[in-house]
Formats: structure tokens, C-alpha cells, sequence
DNA sequence: AACATTTGACCTGC
DNA sequence: GCAGGTCAAATGTT
């Protein structure tokens, strides 16, 4: 145990040093096209780095080796929670039981995307919008639609960047599950996003929790949305589980309500790279995020020596 | 009616 | 105590 500890941290360590010297050759790059956001991206990259190895320095007792392997709270389950948790702090309302227990935000198993439009051909249930601390934009948080039905653990977090963009800074937490997920990710399949900057080509990993059918085309969009929803697997209805019946509300067009003099992803909008990072620690804050030129997605896996390289290319 | 979003309160980690 | 994440009642939409 001890020696997978040394292995973690060594690891690590090797990332931290990638990171930085991404943050060397990026930033200048940035420079040229007067961005500045690169450098917050990296300054994540770190942070995410950093606090990872002050975690195992911290804990070099024996305690790593016992720690939770996920800090996943098992919601399923709240209702099964100890009375102590169920009655912390305040009395138990009256007329219902008190709210499951639940932990904060989850830092593993994230992936961090930016993009134009917050639709990804998931269906998503929109379950809270905050405030963030230095941003003016609210974060707003959504779980799949399926998960009531499907148990499926899929869930998002949407903030739009504050540069003048009009782009979303996505967060995903967690896989889809549900049967009508992404129908794309069979092995072969190669995206061509001529968002303009991107030229390369990728194969996507057949994970079924790879995120592939972004930049759904409008045209396309309204023509799925008025179907019914099925079990086919189609191209069709797979992306009519973006919106999965309900057609009066696109993510898109939410957010145009939120921010009303928002005009993002309704003019038929040539989808444009993303960026696509599978994280250690999500962000905390978007205040000036930015994006790479990047038209890849891969989602389980993949090394950061890829990871760097394609950035770099 | 059934589903969605909104939003204030609640809960947890730092 | 604060900030972020979630819950759930109220409300809206189809």
C-alpha cells in the first residue's frame, strides 16, 4: 500500500511538471491571440496538482491507504442515514423528513469542457442555480433527466464564461447510465469539428460515458424534437434525448431567459472545439476562463502526455 | 396530470 | 462563518 502511495505521488509530481511547462509554452500563445485564460486553465491544472499532493503528504500514517476510494455520497441510500446526521444541528421538521444528507461537490471523475452551447444530446433536469463568489454569472447544476427512472448518476454544472465569448464553461460529474444515453460511442467514429482552428482528426474511445454528439445542429434539433421519444439507437434520437420531449425549453434557449441579451447557440451556430479535460478537481471558479483549440474528445483514460501533446500539436 | 424550472432553505467542507 | 452544492415546495408549461 505504501509503495502505490509512492507511485501516486510520483505520478503526480510528473503532472505537476507537465502542467508547468504547459503553462510556459501556452501562455506564450495566449499572448498572441490576447487571451489570458490559458494561464487561468493552467493555473487549475496546478491547483488540481497541488492540492493532491499536499492530501497524500498530509496523510503519511497509514490513513491514505484507509481512506474512501470515492468521496461519492451514497444518495440512494440517505434515507437510510443514522439518526445522529438526520437530526444535526436542528430539529426535524414536522411535516416531512428531513433532507437527505449529501457532501459537497465531488472533485474525481470530473471533466471540464467549454463551449458555445451548454447542449451535449443528453437530456439534463436543471436542479439549482447558485451564485458564485466572483462571477457574475450563476452556476447552474443539472442531473440527468433519467435518474429517477435509471438510477443514472450523470450530472453537469453549466457557468458561462464571463469574457465576452458568449461560451460555457461545462463541468461533468459522474456517467450516464440511463439506456438512452450517447449512441455514438461505438469505436470508429471520428469527429470533424471545422469549428476553424481544429484540424485534427480523433477517433473516439467507445466508453459509454464518452460525451460525442456535441454541437447538435439546429436544423437537426428541431427536427428530433418533436418526435417521440423511443429506444432506437439512431442518430436521431439520440439526439432527441437532448431535449427528450420537451421542446419548449432547450438549454440554450434557458439560458437566453436567464441572461436575456445572451444570443448564444440559436443561430445555427458552427459548433467550434472544445475543450475536454477529464479532472482532478473542478474548479471552483470561471471568473475568466478561456479555451484551447482542441477537437478531441476522449473521455476515460486517456494520459496527460496525449493529453499535452494534442494541445501542443 | 405530469413534467419541467425556480428559488429559498438546508447541509457540508473549508 | 462562508461558499458551494443540493433539496424540495412552489410555480410554470404542455
Amino acid at each position: 500500500m505504501e509503495k502505490n502511495k509512492k507511485r501516486l505521488n510520483e505520478t503526480l509530481i510528473k503532472g505537476e511538471d507537465s502542467a508547468k511547462k504547459l503553462q510556459a509554452l501556452l501562455c506564450r500563445r495566449a499572448y498572441n491571440d490576447g487571451s489570458v485564460s490559458v494561464e487561468d486553465l493552467v493555473m487549475e491544472i496546478l491547483g488540481s496538482f497541488s492540492r493532491g499532493l499536499s492530501m497524500l503528504r498530509s496523510c503519511d500514517s497509514g490513513e491514505f491507504a484507509g481512506a474512501p476510494a470515492s468521496p461519492y455520497m451514497t444518495l440512494a441510500t440517505s434515507g437510510d442515514q443514522t439518526p445522529e446526521v438526520k437530526n444535526r444541528k436542528k430539529p426535524a421538521p414536522a411535516l416531512k423528513e428531513r433532507r437527505g444528507c449529501y457532501k459537497r461537490r465531488r472533485t474525481i471523475d470530473s471533466r471540464v469542457i467549454t463551449s458555445v452551447t451548454i447542449e451535449d444530446g443528453y437530456a439534463w433536469r436543471k436542479y439549482g442555480q447558485k451564485m458564485i463568489l466572483n462571477s457574475q454569472s450563476p452556476r447552474c447544476y443539472y442531473r440527468c433527466t433519467h435518474k429517477p427512472d435509471h438510477g443514472c448518476k450523470a450530472q453537469k454544472q453549466v457557468q458561462k464564461l464571463e469574457d465576452e465569448s458568449n461560451m460555457y464553461h461545462i463541468t461533468y460529474f459522474g456517467h450516464h447510465t440511463c439506456p438512452t444515453q450517447n449512441n455514438f460511442s461505438h469505436s470508429g467514429v471520428v469527429l470533424d469539428f471545422n469549428g476553424g482552428a481544429s484540424k485534427n482528426h480523433h477517433s473516439l474511445s467507445n466508453s459509454p460515458s464518452a460525451i460525442t454528439n456535441f454541437q447538435v445542429q439546429p436544423s437537426i434539433k428541431q427536427e428530433v424534437e418533436s418526435k417521440t421519444q423511443s429506444t432506437d439507437v439512431s442518430v436521431s434520437d439520440n439526439v432527441s434525448s437532448a431535449n427528450d420531449g420537451y421542446s419548449h425549453s432547450s438549454p440554450a434557449l434557458e439560458w437566453n431567459e436567464i441572461w436575456q441579451h445572451d444570443h448564444l447557440g440559436s443561430s445555427g451556430h458552427e459548433g467550434p472545439p472544445f475543450v475536454w479535460f477529464d479532472n482532478e478537481d473542478s474548479c471552483a471558479s470561471t471568473s475568466s476562463h478561456g479555451y484551447l483549440d482542441m477537437d478531441f474528445l476522449n473521455n476515460d483514460g486517456f494520459s496527460s502526455d496525449f493529453l499535452f501533446d494534442e494541445v501542443l500539436s
